[in-house]
DNA sequence: CTTATTTATGTGTCATGTCATATAATTGGC
DNA sequence: GCCAATTATATGACATGACACATAAATAAG
């Protein structure tokens, strides 16, 4: 069997992308959970606290971190208190997800925590190297997806 | 609160990562559902039939996957019967993880579903594209556990 | 040699992340 | 209005992925 593992092979990259993720989440939940808030918490939170109270079906449009309706991650925010659920008049089968008072201030707490990490990340990494591998991921993910989700947060001004 | 999804900005950086991760293990894991196989589980078995039976001490300094010792992966991999565990003879506490039979027929199943992945990324992404950022993510991992493991797998010939 | 420390593995618990399926509400065709 | 198809959400089951802690064996310090 050859060896699979080719330096510079299209593996390479992919490893290469898994363990970068891996190693920026492990850092981001290093810095969350002091507060005792996870990434895919955060991920809810900054989407609610910048666009507003949406349902479940609409966060999922936004969240890059899981792919079908989040039904229990926000059940389990519900129950720790970060966020409310609203009948929804124009569709009772919808629910309105928004912060609560400590879910927003726990929202403001996710932003400091990802301030401190793209400040690490812009001394790593030039900007002209992150704008290039952005946009090469988006262009590789044009028409998944992923792809989808990320357009939706990161439109070009 | 100011919109903290900028385009261009470190956090899109940052989940365009997150993003094109979660789209390859979904597809990887689509390629690999039919013959009851896993992502995570993919990377034992390539790792081990690329270097030979291991502890599970140095599988988890191969496997990007997962960061602590891989215990309950491998009981779940001995337990379909893809695994043997022997004894070590050298360290009675350690012991030695090898392919079964089926576990070999499966790393090569695994093998060919990845060059399919890789066929795709390679017409969607240049040669030099991929270097670049390849080599710009080794750069950021580089001293994380993260890179560390990724550097033993890739070593430049 | 004896004890303290380190190392290799295992396990309990919890939060993802995904698939399949279920339920309720809405919408569209007629 | 009636029924079929769609949509929003929920849930059961299972495999990660991580932390904390436990156990046993090897090693180091004295």
């Amino acid at each position: 069997m050859t060896n699979p593992f080719e330096h510079h092979s299209p593996s390479h990259f992919r490893h290469a992308i898994l363990a970068a993720q891996r190693s920026g989440h492990r850092v981001l939940a290093e810095l969350l959970r002091p507060r005792g808030l996870t990434p895919a918490w955060g991920e809810v939170l900054t989407i609610i606290a910048a666009y507003g109270p949406m349902t479940i079906r609409q966060i999922s449009e936004y969240i890059i971190c899981e792919a079908d309706h989040p039904s229990r991650l926000i059940s389990r925010m519900e129950t720790k208190g970060l966020l409310r659920r609203e009948p929804n008049p124009q569709d009772r089968r919808a629910v309105l997800i928004s912060l609560t008072e400590k879910g927003r201030e726990d929202a403001e707490f996710v932003l400091q925590a990802e301030a401190r990490l793209d400040t690490w990340l812009t001394q790593s990494l030039s900007e002209r190297q992150r704008s290039e591998i952005t946009d090469a991921l988006e262009k590789l993910l044009k028409g998944v997806p992923e792809g989808t989700a990320l357009k939706t947060r990161y439109r070009k001004p």
